[in-house]
DNA sequence: CGATATATTGAAGGCAATCAAGAAGTGTGG
DNA sequence: CCACACTTCTTGATTGCCTTCAATATATCG
């Protein structure tokens, strides 16, 4: 069963053509080990599509740091970012182990060709990055170090719910360390080590071995002014099927 | 004539069969001053193409700071973003007087059906602006005031080559205030003012009267590690017009 | 011209970075 | 299953950049 395809579902009635689209560009599975890093100069001209695992996106910095661009779950389409420019830039990294789906930037036409309405949900989804990341350079542009990190931890609760239909709790995986969280907020580790103590002893948030258990989500999106996103688009102007 | 259609072919043959199809979402036009605020709420459902001046989008925050999210030129479609969310967030102000075209979301679903080149096109265009606010992420999250704000002026230094087809010189108009920047950067007023002295100071930036120069871009392109993603888009493999 | 908006400059304070050392956790091979 | 190496996390002290607050100067608009 095709991750993508599901979350597709979730959003719109997906057509059984449109539904073989989706999946000629899931032939191909590559496996990674966690913690690896791919190169994304070699492979120029690919998408992916992410089967299973975490996998994140970063920028080398001319002083050695590096900034955490994206994190990405399973069903999501890597490098469509990227799809405008002739040269790529950033690196891939794995959290956990992954399987991966490439396939050549080319196969996209027939989406385009064959499905207007596809292809205005897959273009939606970009918006709403887009509008996501909008949302995350204010949080970093005007927010502490605790509320950053708690913000953080609510995009990712929020983004979990919508890859697993919902069946996500409080608690959940959270595979990534403080120095990709670091990296990702513009903080360091030492800033995140000491937010995740203050939320700890403000009973907001607990992380144990990877594990996060956020105490009272709707408490906390309201304090941080969280806006959810991810739960519903507007499919009302779409092409018809 | 029409500065989208200006724009698009900026980077693409754009047939005539297409150009009809954005003429057609130009028909409406509307004016407004300069430092106006327009509700975005209340055009709920509509989008617009900007023809002439300069506008900005911000959110307000909480503590009655602001988060300038996006400034706008002629030939850009304002609005996309939200394409996918049933509610806009944020509003627009004016920064110089403006002309505005508004049309209903829904009309672009000709465009989806009829032109996948164009929609392609449009797609790419989205996704170099997700690109954009990547880069920005990094700058705000990893670089000092100063930097900062060198960097902001070459994007749009970047933005108006394109926008008028490579017609700007190293000086040009910056209608924006030290206010505004500021809640673009996530910085205060002060922190740019002191970086507009530093960058003069540096023989760097010259800034006099919203007019501004940037006496050596190539240099302080490389210096800050500035990579100019508005000069070209692959195209290589939409769909065949 | 006067009123308002915008920009400059200085002083003091706060938050996160940096540096450093040690603790806890994780994975691997014997 | 344990020992060891390595990674990740924690905690404390110091430093630096930007914010805040405030007062003045300059620019712009009606």
């Amino acid at each position: 069963m095709s991750c993508l395809v599901s979350r597709l579902r979730y959003y719109l009635d997906i057509s059984e053509d449109d539904e073989k689209l989706v999946l000629e560009l899931e032939k191909q599975e590559v496996n990674y080990k966690a913690r690896r890093t791919l190169n994304l100069q070699q492979q120029k001209n690919n998408l992916f599509i992410l089967k299973r695992g975490w996998l994140y996106r970063y920028a080398d910095l001319q002083d050695g740091r590096r900034q955490v661009l994206r994190v990405h779950y399973p069903g999501d389409i890597i490098g469509l970012t990227d799809i405008a420019m002739c040269e790529t830039f950033g690196d891939l990294a794995t959290a956990t182990d992954v399987t991966l789906c490439p396939f050549q930037k080319k196969h996209l036409d027939k989406v385009f060709i064959q499905s207007p309405r596809l292809t205005a949900l897959i273009f939606s989804l970009g918006m709403l990055e887009e509008a996501i990341l909008l949302d995350r350079i204010t949080m970093i542009a005007r927010n502490n170090a605790v509320n950053r990190v708690a913000n953080y931890m609510l995009e990712l609760y929020s983004r979990q719910k919508i890859h697993t239909n919902n069946t996500v709790f409080t608690t959940f995986n959270m595979p990534l360390t403080q120095d990709v969280i670091a990296d990702a907020l513009g903080l360091t580790n030492v800033s995140v080590s000491n937010a995740f103590a203050q939320l700890k002893q403000e009973n907001k948030i607990l992380n144990h071995r990877k594990r996060i258990t956020i105490l009272d989500p709707d408490k906390l999106k309201k304090d941080l002014n969280f806006i959810d996103r991810f739960f519903e688009i507007d499919t009302s102007w779409f092409p018809n099927a």
